[in-house]
RNA sequence: GGGGUCUUAGCUCAGCUGGGAGAGCACCUGCCUUACAAGCAGGGGGUCACAGGUUCGAGCCCUGUAGGCCCCACCA
């Protein structure tokens, strides 16, 4: 038969364990009317990517899901795919080919496609490869790709049908510009961040007179395009400037001076230089009166021909010029420090311009109004709950979606455009003839989309969508989507309209958010602080399981965590706690196995810990069926580690060794728990329960006959195993030895020194329970015999006593025991008990506890009470006989 | 400017609907007890940031203060 060998490896088991799941195709799900579905939709990772910690955590937990599910019942399924990620990839292929000295327009569209292509092919299953060392159980027959066709036909299909139905529309309106990336980004993809900058206040001229208006700008480069000032309209200091008209200065242009409320008093000088095409409040503004929209920029942050001499000139030169030359005129007033938030664009940190461009947009404001009723009414359950706050947050200030980008590797937009008389038809395929002059010929619009425009549809599209699919309509809505909250604005927002919108239905029922893995030091993980930690390397050393272990425990939904390799290793040692237990199980199972036994042939500390499990096995079902992972993995570590293998294993030792009635009755406790806690924890840590698993299978194979762990039952709270009793007797006995091994330390009494223990109970109940556990007692006592009576009889004085509310243990040390000590010992247990007593008596001598608190909770103050009582009497009169 | 969140043992964090403060690591003491030294037994250590309030009762609910982190935002 099958062993385990001496230690723990996790690097020998998990790869032969991982294939063979594989092989079998335990992953695969198929729509199956006989079964409930449950589903989660993997975040796609990027074809650029490689698996780091966050993919490590969120993958991690979604296993862990699906892998309860599936042996709970479900027709569990994991869908999995990747993402083409327009512009991370496009840039790193840009980077590619640069090194070969090659510039993507000499490649032109179709030979950039090919390259990107080839990119996917070699580098996009690399992840999907890392994910299957984290033991990941997705369904790989399923695996999906944004840019397949059948995700493409989803995303033509939403574009039309959006299109038509006036949600989706080309506009030209201020935008926000990547000057690097050559490509407008959607606001979402900007990020603000306090810059330090400076405030320059310049003068400019009133047009006729001998006067100035003094304006503050940030950005005196924009200057080249202003077309206006504007005051406040009830501003006391410019009331004689409203209605003239005012000299640009550098440039010579007259700009008007108006007013508007939209003036702030209290910003810099209360005049405000007007530049539509550079700004987008000036941009509302200049819509509003109706201002010349002056472009002076070139896309790639040069200035363009509209900016005279300065043309040619990158916008940080062009800044500085134009400073200097205003000093110069003696214009400039002052220059002032000044913070203020500067939007970057968040792939690669360059400054964005905004520019005034035709663009494509999404229409929000009908589509978002189902996605936020969704939220409002628990619909889609976001956890942590305060996730629906930062949601609103964003539902709220809504504004059009720029789906358009000015890439090539993502989903060309289906605009056609007559080659004759420029009409645009938008149709999923090139027109047969424009609609308008007959013309055949036609050029696609060059845009292509936003990479999170075809995310958005992944939770049906990747189930067959636009089809209709025996997929879609078993599997949609699907359950559970675990992702971070980073990208709830990105992703998760437009997954829920969309659904709504293309599917009538949620996309998913409730969403887990996970926080970020830092290091050690708290600080996020990234290329450029070199702090990155790699799963793989941590697989390595440890295993998967230990890490997977890491990650899902030690901190709660939505809340960032830090990685220590200390965590891990601690981990690791639990694997190895385990798979040493299970292997002193197993060599003391017999060959041919064993057998159920009835229950009369169980003993009260069998009885204990089956009761203990069952209730695990409630507690843990319930934490997992609310996603609350942590909290049942912290349940399961201290059931196996202290309960099982520190108290029963312990208990049960002396009834293997040699003959013994109960030993069967030992037996099959042992495996029994051991099967319950491999399949409770399987989810968490999939090989080494595997491993053990098989191993064991051969033992106990009438109850389990499943051949993998992995499409085994999910154990079931069961009344059988429900044995109040017995927890009660044997947590009793517990005590009693903790309190005797605890005095043995104090009094520094060696291992080896063993001495009788006399229980004393004028309590029958409680003399029958010591007396039938009195074998592992005595073990665990260290005791070389063990009387139970009911007086004191025979018991020396001096000995040393333990005291329990319903029983005293006296263990007669002889010469060992210091009178002193255990006097003081004894003083301080002395002292303890009048404090409790004196909290309980508060409590039950208050009125208004008595006549306000729920009646239980009076019940188990009297019984605390009680108890102390009897504790304190018996430590009185121990002490009154050693101070004889 | 708006909003969120955190402050609990030396470190990192749990603590679910209010009912006597927990874990892991670290530390101290004693053990190579035939599953495991990746281990066993025992121990020390916390006015749960501060100040009020609600309550019979607050780490948990409310208000305010201080400090940290984060998100959103078109104040030039």
């Amino acid at each position: 038969m099958k062993e385990l060998a001496k230690t723990y490896n996790p690097k020998e088991i998990e790869q032969p364990i991982y294939d063979n799941w594989l092989e079998k195709k335990y992953f695969h799900a198929e729509p199956d009317d006989s079964k409930k579905p449950f589903t989660i939709i993997m975040p796609p990772p990027n074809i650029t990517g490689q698996l780091h910690m966050g993919h490590a955590l969120n993958n991690t937990l979604q296993d862990i899901i699906i892998r309860q599910k599936r042996m709970q019942g479900y027709n569990a399924l994991w869908q999995p795919g990747c993402d083409h990620a327009s512009i991370a990839t496009e840039v790193k292929i840009i980077e590619q080919l640069r090194k070969e000295g090659i510039h993507k327009e000499d490649l032109g569209r179709e030979g950039f496609l090919k390259r990107a292509w080839e990119w996917k092919e070699e580098y996009g299953g690399r992840i999907v490869t890392q994910l299957k060392k984290m033991g990941s159980s997705a369904d790989w027959d399923r695996e999906r790709f944004t840019m397949d066709q059948g995700v493409s036909d989803a995303v033509l299909e939403v574009f039309v049908k959006m299109y038509e139905k006036g949600w989706i529309y080309k506009g030209t309106k201020i935008i926000n510009w990547c000057p690097k990336c050559q490509t407008s980004v959607s606001d979402a993809e900007v990020e603000h961040k306090d810059t330090a900058g400076k405030f320059w206040h310049i003068n400019y001229p009133i047009k006729g007179e001998d006067r100035f208006i003094e304006i503050a700008t940030t950005r005196p480069e924009t200057m080249l395009g202003d077309t206006a000032v504007v005051v406040h309209p009830e501003d006391p200091r410019y009331q004689n400037y409203i209605g003239k008209t005012c000299i640009l200065p550098l440039v010579g242009r007259e700009l008007p001076i108006i007013a508007d409320s939209y003036i702030d008093l209290e910003v810099g000088t209360g005049a405000m230089k007007v530049t539509p095409a550079h700004d987008p409040n000036d941009f509302e503004l200049g819509k509003k009166y109706g201002l010349e929209e002056i472009c002076v920029f070139t896309d790639d942050g040069h200035i363009n021909e509209k900016g005279g001499k300065y043309c040619g000139l990158t916008t940080e030169e062009a800044r500085a010029k134009i400073v200097a030359e205003l000093e110069e005129l003696g214009l400039l007033v002052k220059t002032i420090d000044h913070e203020h938030a500067v939007g970057y664009h968040d792939r690669c940190g360059t400054i964005i311009e905004p520019m005034i461009k035709e663009q494509w947009f999404v229409k929000m404001d009908e589509l978002i109004k189902p996605a936020i009723k969704a939220v409002d009414e628990g619909v889609v359950k976001l956890i942590p709950g305060r996730m629906s706050k930062l949601y609103h947050n964003w539902t709220d200030n809504i504004r059009d979606w720029c789906i358009s980008r000015q890439l090539w590797w993502g989903h060309r937009i289906p605009a056609y455009y007559c080659e004759e008389c420029g009409e645009m038809v938008v149709s999923k395929e090139q027109p047969e003839k424009c609609p308008k002059c007959g013309c055949t010929h036609f050029h696609q619009d060059e845009d292509c989309l936003d990479t999170w425009f075809s995310s958005a549809l992944w939770p049906f599209s990747t189930l067959g969508w636009p089809e209709k699919t025996k997929d879609l309509e078993y599997f949609y809505p699907t359950d559970l989507l675990i992702t971070g909250y980073d990208i709830i604005f990105f992703w998760v927002i437009r997954m829920i309209f969309s659904g709504y919108e293309q599917m009538g239905k949620e996309p998913f029922k409730a969403v887990l958010f996970t926080g970020l893995v830092r290091d050690d030091q708290g600080r996020k993980m990234s290329k450029s602080l070199g702090n990155g930690i790699d799963p793989l390397e941590v697989i390595d050393q440890y295993g998967a399981d230990a890490l997977r272990f890491t990650l899902a425990t030690g901190n709660s939904p939505g809340n960032d965590m830090r990685f220590y390799y200390e965590r891990v290793e601690a981990n690791r040692n639990f694997a190895n706690k385990i798979w040493n237990a299970s292997r002193f199980i197993m060599m003391n199972m017999p060959e041919s196995g064993v057998q159920k036994v009835s229950a009369d042939k169980l003993t009260d500390a069998d009885k204990w810990i089956l009761s203990k499990a069952n209730k695990l096995t409630k507690l843990v079902t319930e934490n997992l069926d609310k996603y609350e992972i942590g909290m049942a993995a912290d349940k399961l570590y201290e059931f196996i580690w202290e309960e099982f293998c520190d108290w029963y294993i312990e208990m049960v030792k002396p009834r293997l060794y040699g003959e013994d009635d109960s030993k069967e009755a030992a037996l099959y406790t042992l495996q029994k728990i051991l099967i319950t806690a491999l399949k409770l924890l399987h989810p968490y840590m999939p090989f080494v329960t595997e491993e053990i698993y098989t191993t064991l299978q051969p033992y106990v194979a009438e109850e389990n006959p499943e051949e993998s762990i992995m499409i085994s039952k999910w154990p079931e709270y069961s009344e059988e195993f429900n044995f109040e009793e017995s927890e009660n007797e044997i947590e009793m006995i517990k005590e009693a030895v903790r309190g005797i091994r605890n005095g043995r330390a104090e009094m520094n009494v060696p291992l080896s020194k063993k001495a009788a223990v006399h229980v004393v109970s004028k309590s029958e109940a409680v003399r029958a329970a010591f007396e039938k556990g009195k074998v592992f007692f005595a073990t665990l006592a260290k005791a070389s015999e063990v009387f139970v009576q009911e007086d004191l009889t025979g018991i020396k004085d001096d000995a040393m006593s333990v005291s329990l509310a319903e029983a005293t243990c006296y263990v007669p040390l002889e010469d060992l025991i210091d009178k002193d000590k255990e006097i003081e010992r004894l003083l301080g247990e002395q002292k303890r008990l009048e404090g409790e007593r004196k909290r309980d008596n508060g409590l039950l001598s208050n009125p208004n506890f008595i006549n306000k608190a729920p009646e239980a909770k009076i019940n188990e103050e009297k019984e605390k009470k009680e108890k102390y009582t009897k504790m304190m009497e018996q430590v009185t009169a121990q002490l009154e006989k050693l101070n004889a």
